[in-house]
DNA sequence: AATATGTGCAACCGCACGCGT
DNA sequence: TACGCGTGCGGTTGCACATAT
């Protein structure tokens, strides 16, 4: 496959190799997806008059011009959340942004190389072991449980793996309503009384009653008003059309 | 003050996948 | 089934700014 074409409109030999968006040309993009609304993005770089690439234009909305976007530091809770997905999920940030509303792929892709792969934090395999040896330590509580579940068919004694399992659910979810029907959030967030409180977590605690202890000693603090309903509310304010 | 080095992040690249034909 | 197109994703690059020397 091309890759300098791909379908995304222009060409990449025109002479340019990073070029700056402008308002001008933001301007441009806001106004054509407000109106014709996201995808099609090479046409959209051919109707709005813009001199992108399809491709260019769908990260520039994605990444800086889409409502909903947060324009503020990563706080501690939400490098929480990227800490222990990424030892769950590693560079899957697509998938860890889902989770950090109004948060994008680059952006976490970036926080997550400036701040913890230079500076040589523990790596993916040690966070994983740390997530893992928590993990295991619900599992061994569990035992007696889980064995009762076997015999009723349920033999997935491997806690990660309903993690992983639970997510995968969750993006199947989140993948049938794609066109962004708020249903996702509702399934993702019920009551929504915590936003970044993705409703895998809420499943896992419904499977031990023990899992308080990792909340307690987890790195996600739900005390923190971090998904107040205020919130919510904005969040419902977007446009999921 | 000038230069070197580090940091943060926007933007681009290339690959893979899904879907329609 | 094969192919092309549109899209999404992870990796990489380049640049502006900050800080150190």
């Amino acid at each position: 496959m091309d890759g300098l074409m791909m379908g995304w409109g222009l060409p990449a030999e025109q002479g340019w190799r990073k070029r700056p968006w402008t308002p001008d040309e933001d301007k441009l993009l806001t106004e054509y997806v407000s109106s014709h609304g996201e995808g099609r993005w090479s046409s959209v770089a051919k109707s709005s008059g813009l001199n992108r690439s399809g491709k260019s234009c769908r990260l520039r909305w994605v990444n800086y011009l889409k409502p909903g976007l947060k324009r503020s530091k990563i706080t501690p809770q939400e490098e929480g959340i990227i800490i222990e997905l990424h030892a769950l999920w590693g560079n899957k940030w697509s998938t860890i942004a889902r989770y950090l509303p109004g948060r994008t792929d680059n952006e976490i892709k970036n926080y997550w190389r400036t701040h913890f792969k230079k500076r040589g934090k523990p790596s993916q395999k040690q966070e994983k072991g740390k997530t893992q040896l928590l993990l295991d330590q619900q599992i061994m509580k569990q035992e007696q449980q889980e064995q009762q579940e076997e015999e009723q068919g349920e033999n997935d004694n491997d806690i990660n793996n309903k993690v992983l399992s639970q997510a995968e659910a969750i993006d199947q979810k989140m993948t049938d309503e794609k066109q962004g029907k708020q249903e996702t959030l509702l399934f993702m967030y019920p009551n929504m009384e915590n936003l970044c409180f993705p409703m895998m977590y809420q499943d896992i605690a419904s499977w031990s009653h023990t899992m308080d202890d990792l909340w307690s000693g987890g790195l996600w603090n739900l005390d923190e008003p971090h998904g107040r309903v205020d919130q919510a509310n904005d969040y419902n304010k977007i446009n999921w059309n």
